[in-house]
DNA sequence: ACTTAACCAACTAAAATAGTCAATTATCCT
DNA sequence: AGGATAATTGACTATTTTAGTTGGTTAAGT
């Protein structure tokens, strides 16, 4: 699993989708203007997003973006892994020849590190992040008490 | 903390580096022939390894380059720092102004992630990597048994 | 019909990654 | 001392990824 800016594109807009969703879809106009994304590129984004059945499009007027599941069953890992393609993380592809010495020991660590992070990002879902946001919309101004995810969060 | 492909090649190369360390230093070429990776991009990475105190450089006929600690005090962790500046990875920067809704949310998300695996590589040294290795090759033939890091390995 | 907004494809621009080239400097060896 | 080795440095090119642009087509609402 690759960390890269374009994952959090996707993850600010989906959060941006939630935290808007009314009885209407919401627009992809709206999000570009709210979160200063261009419009084309949350195109793309939301293109992979509505592959991957993340979310839903409503044409026409009033149309817009629906989540697909309720945000408690929306984890982060399914974003970004919806918006950039697998790539094999290795050299030796599957073959896994240990000829030269030291490719499949990284072999072993990317993997293990990408299970790891998979499994860190896999229980954390939209409706956790709405939580926190609400928890500290309750305790503190913005800026004082910065809660970070040191665990991930529990939720159901 | 980001995850590149930058990242991977500094760790192989320092993989590769440490298993080929004898009496004398390894020289870029070696790395370069035996990685499959070109010098100059070895050259790019080892500067800022060294910047890192990583490694030292030793000039002149039968040089190369030495770890500046042993394995079992490198982390990988340390490695991929070195070769990718840090990069803000949010949009308000410190600022933390809530005025857009989300945006302190995924700032929350990434610093949270970020110290995660920081965290998670900061436990895995050049010297597990090896151990790692060592028991594979007394086990198992490769490509049978191939061991994953769902835990950080215990060191020390 | 007309407007809205998803959907789609090709194309451009910027950035990061990867690799090239050429010169300099320190060190060793003869 | 002089030549070979290999790090060190910097500027430059190529490729890939990311981000943004343009200009459409299609479905649905008014």
């Amino acid at each position: 699993m690759r960390l890269t800016t374009k994952g959090r594109y996707a993850v600010t807009a989906m959060l941006d989708l939630v935290l808007h969703s009314q009885t209407t879809p919401v627009t992809l106009t709206e999000i570009a203007t709210r979160q200063t994304i261009s419009l084309s590129y949350l195109e793309q984004l939301f293109s992979r997003l509505r592959k991957a059945d993340l979310v839903k499009g409503v044409r026409g007027p009033g149309g817009g973006y629906r989540l697909r599941q309720t945000p408690d069953l929306i984890s982060i890992a399914s974003i970004i892994e919806a918006v950039n393609e697998p790539i094999d993380s290795t050299k030796c592809g599957g073959e896994e020849n240990c000829q030269h010495d030291s490719v499949c020991l990284t072999h072993d660590l990317w993997s293990g590190l990408s299970e790891h992070i998979q499994a860190y990002l896999s229980k954390i879902t939209l409706a956790d992040l709405i939580a926190q946001r609400d928890e500290r919309r309750n305790n503190a101004k913005c800026g004082e008490a910065i809660i970070h995810f040191d665990k991930p969060l529990k939720y159901g």
